[in-house]
DNA sequence: CAGATCACCTGCTTGC
DNA sequence: TGCAAGCAGGTGATCT
């Protein structure tokens, strides 16, 4: 859960806080770097209190970083630059452009929703969004990256992108625990299309939307409108 | 090298 | 009621 030397921590400035698919770096002024990432039930809260899944509290000028974490699936590392296995993912989600999404996948012969999850090929896609992208643009999570016509392929690119946008407008999705920093929950699960709606019917055709596992995910999607 | 499988951890829900 | 099994916004080690 935690890597590198929290002492070091003592005394410094955070320059600057960004986002790196779905870690939160934060550049600071000795020059390291704190990388963390909430996992499934991460929260970072300001001056919340501590509970029982408080891992860790980082003391600010203006309070306490609270890092609440239930199933531990977390991480917090401090490194003299960013990790290597981040700075190596892929382009992220919402900069890549269509053509190089296109490119990327067409040399991929995974499916394409375990390929949408893996952050080496697209980071800060995660599983609720993959399978409303893919809902989106009518391609079924089991079909072959390589075997997708380019066009199919840039409606997905345009279909992650939508999906994104709409989801952090509404404030991410609260299924269980997730708030944002201030302790508020999102929307987005009001307007989830396919995930978790298993048996419901789907807003475009009205069958049955299924669920079944890909690469031991919980799969959302439509057999009707989404194809190989 | 890419892809599949499992492990990590805790709590809630479901079904017998 | 009680208990076991299944499920959950993710990554990363290890195997083929």
């Amino acid at each position: 859960m935690l890597r590198g030397d929290p002492a070091s921590l003592a005394g410094q400035t955070i320059r600057e806080v960004r986002r790196h698919g779905k870690f939160i770096v934060m550049d600071l002024s000795s020059g390291s770097v704190l990388t963390l990432h909430l996992g499934m039930t991460g929260k970072l809260l300001v001056n919340s209190g501590r509970t029982a899944y408080t891992r860790a509290g980082f003391q600010l000028d203006q309070g306490e970083l609270v890092f609440e974490d239930l199933r531990t699936f977390g991480r917090i590392e401090i490194s003299a630059a960013l990790p290597d296995r981040v700075a190596a993912l892929g382009p992220d989600a919402l900069q890549v452009d269509a053509d190089e999404f296109a490119a990327r996948a067409k040399s991929r012969r995974s499916a394409i929703k375990p390929l949408l999850l893996n952050q080496r090929f697209l980071r800060g896609l995660g599983n609720i969004y993959a399978d409303e992208a893919l809902f989106g643009a009518g391609i079924h999570p089991r079909a072959t990256a390589s075997r997708l016509s380019v066009p199919r392929l840039r409606r997905l690119h345009d279909a992650i992108r939508q999906t994104l946008r709409q989801a952090i407008d509404a404030g991410g999705s609260s299924i269980s625990d997730y708030v944002d920093a201030d302790g508020v929950p999102g929307s987005f699960q009001e307007r989830h299309q396919v995930y978790g709606r298993q048996g419901a019917p789907c807003p475009r055709c009205g069958g049955p939307i299924r669920r079944i596992v890909v690469a031991q995910r919980g799969t959302h999607f439509c057999p009707c409108c989404q194809k190989r």
